[in-house]
DNA sequence: GAGAAAAATGTCGACGTTGTCATGCGTCTG
DNA sequence: CAGACGCATGACAACGTCGACATTTTTCTC
């Protein structure tokens, strides 16, 4: 492997002047500089980052922690964002699953170290509460899309799922919508609550009791096997005498049951009755027609901005662990219409 | 940080004694193994991967290069799959993005070569044929779901398209179908053609002719960006007088439109009209009520067979080159009956 | 044009690990 | 009991890079 002193060698100066060029240090000729990169580029030499982190100790590096489960792929997303951050600012990727095993979390967080890693994003592919095992380490971590129950210490960064919902439930209000149904994601997803939330105080705010709203469960049990109620639970709400004149469902894959069981019933959307998702899961979003109004998780925003900031606890920034929220866009589509 | 010198004057021995039990090296009595382990137990000490590498020049380490669009999230599966390998064989996985530019893919190989990196997994989203920008490069490459049109050295794993709608086919033509839809998926993907080859080899081998079959083109233009024909197309389809019986989806996604197309008209699921899909994208295939049967794409063996390859050619395993097929296995859900 | 300051370049060692080779010690062989 | 052998351990160098410091060369100042 061509190593600095094969290049120095070749431009005829020393290994330090060499280094030099390659870290754009200042006190080096223009025309020394030229010959050196001339000799870098015949010699193809690339520098070596193990020998370069062993010297600095400064890996450059982050380590993702991910729980892929075979829900939401969509939340790949996050990934990306993150390794959009790093691509730009000069930080490597190291990746890792755990396939949702602890020891093999534990696993990890070793292989991490010993790859002197700078810092550590730990990401959930679904909102929810989780506990790393990091044990007595003390590597800097970001929580993405979900938050530790243990360690209050740790920042993490959440969609804001309350906003969204209560965006979405203001979006139907101010279309006239009145009666409106409600299918409720799976309650072990942290969304779950918070989505409800919204939709019954942003209804409470106009005057919408229970009388009007149809509140269903739509999916329970442990995720990627759960019961799932929600073709049900759509056809039920839409067979009652006074039925809702929208919905919202829980999430956007839970929508193409709605839509399935409303036209399955002869009504017709957004005619008869108006539907709307969460997550802007694109892949069903905008798969359905009519397609779907919205509110996007801001997936790439988690991972991206979550790199930013655990760059900023590895510099010793002046980071107060909390709870960082970014909101969810509304995505205005066709499937609702004013009544 | 605790290295391998301070765990030595620990238990009392030399560097290389301590180095020997780390590697679990032979030539060492029980006893002082274990007045060593406890040592690093002790000081809590981890290995330093960099200062390894700079000695051994094995990173132990592959890349994968993927190309994320927005579409197809489902098959993070490879990923998966590359990392299950991976941490089962105590390799590490260094990971980078192209997000389509080529000159960040070109950074990409350099990067990974400064971490001298074993391997690379090449990865695409979607399966098609690429063009990697590795240059002159001669790091060990596996193609992972594509295939490189200008490097034939390049071995490559992809799933097999073909079997796959044969299967779906002949399962459509056991249960008595004679009138087929067929809804095209966008020709810019390598499925497409051997989808429909498939299709049309297989239909005709029972002697249905283009009377029998209804073939359209459902989508065309960018993937992420593309026109989309599904719903008409099946609308249409549908209309006819003498309308199939069964329809079969360029896959999962385009079947919620079929679905909806179906309902829309009055007709149902499977009682009128058999639909089955391709890719088996859980999201949607689960979603659908009823549950969609279609061929699933072997994404996580894909990722995982490819680690796999490209750890025997990293060996210098006698690997002759060449293009490895893996089964599409078919899922039997409810979405077809026989007539 | 001498002396000082600034710029350019070089020397050397250290980072943490492991490979090579050397050494010490007990055991076996004849 | 001498010599040979096998096991257990250690000393030391080297991997590629960069930081600290030293040295040489150029430029500036009066």
């Amino acid at each position: 492997m061509v190593s600095i002193v094969s290049v120095a060698k070749a431009a005829g100066v020393s290994n330090k002047t060499v280094s030099r060029v390659i870290n754009g240090e200042p006190y080096v000729t223009e025309e020394t500089r030229e010959r050196v990169e001339k000799a870098i580029r015949d010699l193809g030499y690339i520098p070596n980052m193990a020998a370069r982190l062993i010297r600095s100790s400064r890996s450059n590096t982050f380590g993702i922690i991910t729980d892929y489960v075979s829900t939401t792929p969509y939340s790949v997303d996050i990934v990306r964002g993150i390794q959009d951050w790093a691509n730009a600012n000069g930080k490597t990727i190291l990746m890792a699953n755990t396939g949702g095993s602890s020891e093999r979390e534990a696993e990890i967080w070793k292989i991490f170290q010993s790859h002197r890693i700078d810092g550590v994003l730990y990401v959930t592919m679904y909102h929810r509460i989780v506990d790393p095992e990091a044990g007595d380490v003390s590597i800097p971590t970001v929580m993405i899309n979900c938050r530790s129950q243990t360690n209050e210490l740790l920042p993490s960064i959440e969609p804001d799922d309350f906003q969204g919902a209560q965006d979405l439930t203001r979006y139907l209000i101010e279309r006239g919508h009145r009666r409106i149904g409600y299918i409720k994601l799976n309650p072990v997803l942290l969304g779950a609550e918070l989505r409800l939330k919204a939709f019954r105080q942003t209804t409470g705010e106009v005057g919408l009791g229970e009388d009007d709203l149809s509140i269903r469960l739509g999916m329970e049990g442990p995720v990627g096997a759960e019961e799932n109620y929600v073709f049900a639970a759509a056809t039920e709400m839409l067979r009652q005498k006074n039925r809702p004149t929208a919905i919202m469902s829980g999430n956007d894959e839970m929508a193409i049951q709605v839509y399935i069981a409303t036209l399955a019933l002869g009504l017709r959307i957004p005619e008869d009755v108006s539907i709307v998702g969460f997550d802007d899961f694109r892949t069903v979003s905008t798969a359905l027609k009519p397609e779907l109004t919205t509110a996007a998780l801001p997936y790439y925003h988690l991972g991206f901005q979550g790199a930013e900031w655990l760059n900023n606890v590895v510099a010793g920034g002046n980071v107060r662990p909390s709870t960082r929220v970014i909101s969810c866009k509304l995505v205005e589509r066709t499937s609702v219409r004013s009544v």
